[in-house]
DNA sequence: GCCAACGTTGGC
DNA sequence: GCCAACGTTGGC
């Protein structure tokens, strides 16, 4: 099992709208960038993914889903009214994929990028490199533990705090 | 909504 | 195959 980060935008497709989705599962569509389309094709079933919530105030991570479905073809990328329509993609030989999550669950208190930057441990994670924007990135198995860690100790830090 | 940092496109 | 121009991402 490996571990990735996925970034949305919670406005176009928020851990919200994939828990409300049909069996808790969505396809992932929309990916046009070739590094962040060759990760998904890396994805296995059951490989846990972080869902981050981009151009958010503030962006962070919100929940845990896992891969429901390994890479296919992203079908929004031959349909001209799709914002995701690419013409130059061909049946024979689609450009674009896509994976399926299924939503395991939403963090009780999301973990803000902010203070991601500030964990000396997450060191070397690629959301937090300067000028990084790629929307689909692994992420070590230390990072991973480390962050479900953090979730933990927040929720536990709420309790105690009433 | 601004804009810096990236990524892609296309003329040459 | 270089690189300027253009388009996009995403924090702020």
């Amino acid at each position: 099992v490996r571990y990735w980060l996925m970034k949305t935008e919670p406005d176009v497709f928020s851990i919200t709208h994939l828990r409300e989705s049909p069996n808790a599962t969505a396809g992932w569509d929309g990916v046009r960038n070739y590094l962040a389309r060759n990760n998904m094709r890396e994805m296995k079933l059951e490989d846990g993914v972080l869902f981050y919530h981009s151009r958010a105030t503030p962006p962070g991570v919100v929940g845990i889903a896992r891969v429901a479905k390994e890479a296919h073809t992203d079908i929004t990328q031959f349909d001209p009214a799709s914002d995701y329509y690419d013409p130059k993609s061909t049946l024979e030989n689609p450009r674009w994929s896509q994976v399926c999550l299924r939503f395991e669950q939403e963090l009780a208190a999301m973990l803000p990028l902010d203070d991601l930057r500030q964990d000396p441990k997450l060191e070397g994670m690629v959301l937090i490199q300067k000028g990084s924007r790629l929307s689909v990135q692994p992420v070590s198995a230390a990072h991973w533990k480390h962050i479900l860690k953090l979730a933990g100790v927040k929720l536990e830090k709420a309790a105690k705090d009433g």
